[in-house]
DNA sequence: ATCTTGCATCGACAGACATCAATGCAACCC
DNA sequence: GGGTTGCATTGATGTCTGTCGATGCAAGAT
């Protein structure tokens, strides 16, 4: 659904800047949503973390106290999301993170350098 | 639930570099899914943009077409995520971004540098 | 062609979630 | 005191979501 090039907010001037609009917000919340899940976020670090840059589903679905057509679904969720990308290769299917989607979620979730911070150490009227 | 020193992952790795373990999984999850809906990303995001860095929930209310218990119910969730946090001033309740865990968020999604990048322009197998 | 294996899709179901109206509670005002 | 305003909590309801077993489909093996 989320291509490669567009969704998620695109240019996306950053969530902590300025107030996003109701587009934005919902197409970031799609992504955000994908990652709202435990077996996803594992998933998500065991393709990620993967030395060569792929793994194959085989390789995900037996560390799971979990189904095969659930760990698909949840393959299939992270791919909509824009997350993964997967090929099938012969009997086999692969799965690959797509770094561009969480490049652009983490510069998304960064602070502008040089914020005043306001200092919210004592909150606003104790330890006088 | 989750305090200022402890959940999400604490001193966590990094999503991309190493499978994530159960419990981390669940923690991290807990956040994400927080931002996993486009009225509580606009509500970060009006919160952390504001001037000063805070805002009283009369003014993010009627941004919304939804009505007064919706938009409190989903500051919940969002302090309880640890991203906001709130404080009772006279009759007004104003509501300040966490800064620590949306970094923390950043950097658990940000790629260790100089890593290979697999190149995944052509399929591995495709143009011979 | 038939069998087997790897993975996706379908249909069903229980639990979780977003939303609202009604209510409760705290603080200010008269 | 009583009234009003700002926000949180409660209870109800419709929808979404995670999970499974059953099934479908593609590709290799015999």
């Amino acid at each position: 659904m989320l291509g490669q090039d567009e969704g998620a907010g695109a240019c996306c001037p950053g969530l902590l800047t300025a107030p996003l609009d109701e587009d934005q917000a919902v197409e970031l919340a799609k992504v955000f949503k994908a990652l709202g899940d435990p077996v996803r976020l594992r998933l998500l670090s065991m393709i990620a973390s993967r030395a060569g840059g792929e793994i194959c589903v085989c390789d995900l679905t037996p560390a799971f106290d979990l189904s095969q057509p659930t760990i698909s679904h949840h393959l299939k969720l992270l791919r909509q999301a824009g997350l993964i990308d997967c090929e099938r290769r012969g009997t086999w299917v692969y799965y690959w993170l797509v770094p561009e989607m969480t490049d652009r979620l983490a510069s998304i979730l960064t602070r502008p350098a040089g914020e005043p911070l306001p200092d919210r150490t004592v909150p606003a009227g104790a330890a006088s």
